[in-house]
DNA sequence: AATAAGTACAACCGCGAGGCT
DNA sequence: TAGCCTCGCGGTTGTACTTAT
């Protein structure tokens, strides 16, 4: 490694303001890179990698300042879930936010609740499942009311025509009883593996959804 | 009021990738 | 192509602050 060829004795802990101030002027004057530049030209008792450091996460003026918010939150819970701990990946989705700031959010506020990042994954795809299952059930409520409409035209085709039925209609109408048949099973199916997952969370994964 | 426990976050460390000579 | 340098990443530690007992 070449951070510390420069010097022996590199200076530690928490940065001074007049250390950021040193660290700031070097970057307008030199631009951001060649870390290792740093001590010699910005007069800094810190290694390359320190500086770097300070910079990246602390003095970059794009920085959002302040808490996470709900929503920031809610963007790195799924792409935890998706990614794990590809903590700069989740930061590239972030503007402002970075991967030491995200991987500190997650720890205090995540990892305690013991949940390992298959756990996620697993209750992740839970939702995923949750969320088809109420698509698949406002659909069949939409064919059951088609059903319904198809019901009063065939009463009302009896009441007319009982002596001449049209075998493309009735087809038709096989067809659709089929389909609701098919998607029933399909819920019933996906009703075992979701029912873990609350509504709150549909309702999160349709903010998640609506982002892009 | 004292202090132990918990929380939040800044900073450091080790490792590996990629570029350059 | 081997070795060195620079940089980025993820894990871990240190510490100040807050809350509970």
């Amino acid at each position: 490694m070449g951070w510390e060829a420069v010097e022996d004795v590199w200076r530690k802990g928490p940065w001074t303001a007049e250390e950021d101030r040193l660290l700031i002027e070097y970057v307008k004057l030199h631009g951001d890179g060649r870390w290792n530049n740093v001590s010699r030209l910005a007069g800094l008792k810190r290694n390359g990698k320190s500086c770097r450091l300070r910079w990246v996460n602390y003095l970059r003026p794009d920085l959002k300042k302040g808490q996470i918010t709900p929503h920031e939150e809610r963007i790195i819970l799924e792409l935890h879930s998706r990614w794990g701990n590809r903590w700069s990946t989740i930061a590239r989705s972030l503007p402002g936010r970075t991967d030491n700031e995200i991987k500190n959010y997650w720890r205090t506020h995540f990892k305690k609740n013991g949940k390992t990042s298959s756990e996620r994954l697993e209750k992740s795809q839970a939702l995923l499942i949750k969320r088809q299952l109420f698509q698949l059930q406002q659909h069949q409520k939409q064919q059951q009311q088609q059903d319904q409409i198809d019901m009063e035209k065939i009463m009302s085709f009896f009441d007319k025509e009982s002596d001449d039925r049209s075998p493309s209609f009735t087809q038709e109408y096989q067809s659709t009883r089929d389909e609701q048949g098919f998607l029933s099973s399909l819920i019933n199916g996906y009703a075992n593996l979701a029912e873990t997952t609350s509504n709150e969370d549909i309702t999160i994964w349709d903010d998640l959804w609506n982002l892009g």
